[in-house]
DNA sequence: GTCTATAACTAGATAGAC
DNA sequence: GTCTATCTAGTTATAGAC
């Protein structure tokens, strides 16, 4: 009788797309040899280019998946809310959670602007500026609902996904405090600041807490 | 008569580590080749080793100089203030200009920490702790003065300093806000938060400003 | 202090066997 | 789909002339 494997859990072009991100955020994209590549996915160099026509594509197929991925589930986030306080609490939720799950793909996406080519650059970028349009238009809805206070919604999101992005530079699953308990830190912080009453600060009267 | 010229204003070595950080950052320290520095150096690929022993000592230099700089002045930044919140401003508005005037220099320093040495890793990892811890020290006074509300000084130093530090990725000088507005909001977003209200959000009276 | 020439090596990519 | 072998070009670094 004849066997019949199951097919494999994952392709092997799939496993290369993987050890890539992992490598390429471990040493940079020209710092990555296609030889070091191909041995971390179990095959030799020349393999590679049975899946991706060149060093290139692979990295803007990590980086084209990666944000794809993010507009496609923030906007499912925050779908389920209709207030604009709480689409960005959850819109946080989402950047933090994906960027430390997924975390060599999102590292690599940031980093390696330099390393696309030119047309490669300008699809990655129109897609980034798709993103942070999202957090914007959040911002804007939350100020003219009159539920945030905002003076500069441009500046305020790009503070917001500099500060949550950087999460995934020094996160280890090992440590103490857990992904969601960070990121309540974070929306806390970037909601209330770290003034001891916030109306003093502003010039308006003390509340104590 | 012998026409005695002036010293040169910057010597070559101190043209090369600036057109070094300059093409490390915008290429990377794998992605830059020796010739390409030489050649913006104005110089051959050759003659940069009567300077430098090696590409690597390039680099090392480049991010010694940026993190003893970056010590030395902050702490220059606060020593006048006494009042830990007028410390924390000053070391913000000190942090935000150095990253933005030499913004090549700060950009490598925080970007290829993967392509340092061993021992080099390990000299400028301790230097950006002792950077960090300065600031932690600032904001653990704040919260013993019962001046600031900052429940996990360790994640809030940490979000204040890569939001801040992402500002050298998109600003440009001929932008129409100047760094010191620029820093000035960040302070208030990072002081007061985005909440209509503080005091409402987490959970108090609402205040009206 | 800068040059030219070159050593010693490694890179990405391709061709064709199996 | 993976292998081996190889091409071409580019890499850091050194040696010695000027």
């Amino acid at each position: 009788m004849k066997s019949t494997l199951p097919p494999p859990v994952v392709s092997r072009k799939a496993i290369i797309f993987k050890e890539a991100a992992r490598l390429f955020r471990e040493k940079g994209y020209s710092g990555s040899t296609l030889r070091e590549l191909a041995g971390k996915a179990g095959v030799k160099g020349g393999s590679v280019y049975h899946h991706f026509s060149s060093k290139q594509e692979i990295l803007f197929t990590i980086m084209e998946h990666t944000m794809s991925t993010l507009i496609m589930r923030v906007q499912e986030a925050i779908a389920t809310e209709t207030k604009p306080i709480d689409k960005l609490r959850k819109a946080i939720q989402f950047h933090i959670a994906y960027h430390t799950a997924d975390s060599d793909e999102t590292f690599v996406t940031d980093a390696e602007l330099r390393s696309l080519d030119a047309d490669n650059l300008t699809a990655i970028v129109g897609m980034r500026d798709h993103y942070e349009r999202i957090f914007r238009q959040i911002m804007e809805e939350g100020v003219a609902r009159g539920e945030m206070q905002i003076g500069n919604v441009r500046l305020a999101s790009k503070a917001l996904l500099q500060m949550c992005t950087g999460i995934s530079s020094w996160y280890r699953p090992e440590g103490e405090k857990s992904i969601s308990d960070i990121a309540d830190y974070y929306i806390e912080l970037f909601f209330r600041g770290i003034s001891r009453t916030s109306a003093a600060e502003a010039g308006g009267r003390a509340v104590e807490l």
